[in-house]
DNA sequence: CAGGATCCAATAAGATACTG
DNA sequence: CAGTATCTTATTGGATCCTG
């Protein structure tokens, strides 16, 4: 049977693995940071360009998930100093490699969303009887 | 360069994947699901053998998300009426299948842990100036 | 334009006690 | 054993106003 990581007993090193797939969750698993790393796959972009493009995010929870992104090293915040100001924020190498196994799971996701769809349906009609 | 998916335009269909993958981190995305995954993926198991081998989730957040996977068709609850009762939770084949995107996600994990965490100590420590 | 600061609502999570 | 119910706290997210 596949695993999560390969491991038979319940106290062996293995824990070590679903640790670190635990802080990557802690990090991409909240509202906006998947959809900002989305629109940044597509190339650099401006905050305020950002902002339009992933409709919904607020001006505070994209501060919030870019200063996150940038802490991790994921993504670069370059400021040019003009007036008005412009702030480019753009992708890491270490960004860009978080989307191959993002990308992965998106598919997975579109894959088996009729199937999880059907399923919430049939568990909330057996519930309300 | 890798996309999260392929796009070329800001607002062309490609956001159904954003969507769909927003979806299924709303469920993964918690502090407990992935772990619970991880150790169904040995194979089937009882309410308290989970509970023991899962450390630090509470009663009641196991609950929860027993509930939520099984309402996604992830996992089946077989309830064995004996006394005192037995019941066992398992993966589907839906289930098993996410672990391979997963897994795939817990990889990155691990081989980009010591990046992240120097990234961090950079950031944190050009912060206190 | 970019973002800091503040206040408030919603949700997630933990602790504890009770039940078939 | 495997839950449910209730209460409380912590975290997250949104709205709004202010600034270089």
């Amino acid at each position: 049977m596949a695993q999560i990581t390969p491991q038979n007993g319940p106290a062996d090193g293995a824990e070590t693995d679903c640790r670190a797939l635990g802080r990557v969750l802690e990090r991409i698993g909240n509202k906006w940071t998947v959809m900002v790393v989305g629109v940044l796959s597509q190339g650099p972009m401006r905050f305020n360009a950002i902002m339009r493009t992933v409709d919904g995010v607020s001006h505070r929870m994209l501060t919030l998930t870019l200063r996150g992104l940038e802490r991790d090293g994921l993504v670069t915040r370059t400021v040019y100093p003009t007036v008005p100001p412009k702030v480019e924020y753009a992708l890491t190498e270490t960004g860009q490699s978080l989307i191959v196994p993002l990308s992965a799971l998106a598919r997975w996701a579109e894959q088996n969303r009729p199937r999880i769809t059907a399923a919430q349906a049939q568990y909330d009609a057996a519930q309300e009887r």
